[in-house]
This record gives C-alpha cells, sequence and structure tokens, in this order.
DNA sequence: TCATTTTAGTTTATAATTCAAACAAGTTTA
DNA sequence: TAAACTTGTTTGAATTATAAACTAAAATGA
C-alpha cells in the first residue's frame, strides 16, 4: 500500500541538494548553500552523508586560489530521488483518491 | 525556489496517518497500527504529535469494554497536508525538469 | 610585515527525534 | 483467580539535526 520512503531523503537539506543536482551536471559548495540556505555546518555535514551512502560524488579542486568543492549526482543516488518521489505519490494518492 | 516542507509530515508513520485519515471520516488505533505497520508505541506517540499540532483529532470511548481510540484529520491538518505534497511538487520539478 | 578579515569548509556539542521495550489498567478466559 | 489478552502510554537508549566553534589557507591593509 505505502512504499517506503527513502530514509536520507526525507531530510529536506539533503532532498534540496538532490533536487538541485538533478538539474545540473554539477554544483559547487556555495552554490548548494546559497540555494538551499543552510549553515556551512549543516551543509557540509549533509552532503558528506549523501556521499557516504552512494548518492552524490564529491571531488576537491581549486577555484583560483581557493579550494572549491564540487558536487554531482550518482546513478544510485537519481535512481534513490525517483524512487523517493515515485513513493511519495503513494501517499498522496492514498489521501487524496486520485490515481489509486 | 523550495517551497518549506511541514516538519510534522516529514516522518513515514505521521505522513501514513494523515495519508489514511484523508480517506476516511474516522479511523481507529487498530485500523492505523495495521495499516501503518508501525509499533504500538510508536504509533501512539506519533498520534500525539499530530494531536499536539492540531492536525488530527483524537475522541476516545469504547467497542464493547475495551477502549477505543478514534482519529479524524482537523481542516488544519488537511491543509497541511496538502501544502506539503504541493511543496514536495517544488523539489520533483526542480530536479526533474517537469513543470517549473 | 604582521595583524585582521575573508573564504571554504569540518568537527563537535547539544538539542531534538525516533522507536521499541517496559509499563499500566482494565477484560476475558480457563 | 491466575494467566493471558486488549488497548494503549511512558520511558530511555540510540540516532539525527543543526549551529557554534574550530581549522587552514588567502587576501587585505596599515
Amino acid at each position: 500500500m505505502f512504499k517506503p520512503l527513502d530514509a536520507l531523503l526525507q531530510n529536506q537539506i539533503r532532498l534540496q541538494i538532490m533536487s538541485l543536482l538533478m538539474g545540473v551536471e554539477t554544483a559547487d559548495f556555495n552554490f548548494l548553500l546559497e540555494e538551499t540556505q543552510a549553515s556551512r555546518g549543516n551543509l557540509s555535514v549533509q552532503i558528506t552523508k549523501l556521499k557516504e551512502e552512494g548518492y552524490i560524488k564529491v571531488e576537491k579542486s581549486f577555484k583560483g586560489n581557493y579550494p572549491s568543492t564540487h558536487c554531482a549526482l550518482t546513478r544510485k543516488g537519481r535512481q534513490a530521488f525517483v524512487a523517493h518521489f515515485e513513493a511519495l505519490k503513494s501517499y498522496w494518492e492514498e489521501g487524496s483518491g486520485t490515481g489509486a
């Protein structure tokens, strides 16, 4: 009846990160910082969690003289994002009476 | 860009409860227990939280000699459920490129 | 030059949340 | 009447979330 939700994607910041990455090839720390409105600490932690789960890959380089962290979705991450929303749809349809 | 998600509705059990209540006038504890597959303790806690937020109303009566707890959505709860999914849609559309 | 500020993150400490085990209060059954 | 069952609630250990504090290097400026 209810499809299971993705544990990692229940968090708003992580869901934002994933959503943003769905739309671009790669995004750096500051871009994610601005778009999510999270604190640096929080963003750092959530990026690490997504990386540990294999949902995103993280590469560090330099932009000018400053370090720069780039994130990109993995295939696993993309699949998880899609599956999570398919699961959510089951909660909506059950409730709203649409679809199922 | 991203609409805020409802803090209470990020939890799977609570979202299930709300989804189930959207479809019926009222539901008792045991019905919710079966449908959500939660433990009694967990279900009790999540019902209390939804009640405290004013998303559901809870009434106790007797079914035969046994106590029975009935839950029903409030208008506020129904609005919150709808708003939560509208917010979620913004995360999906941003990511998938559909809509916005 | 060397102190201060800025950039780009990470670590960590505490507050909040989750969840099942233990508990409670009554009912049924043998 | 003792044991088991029903219907929940309370609780406490484990996890999670988040901002404050910290690190480390670069730029600024006096």
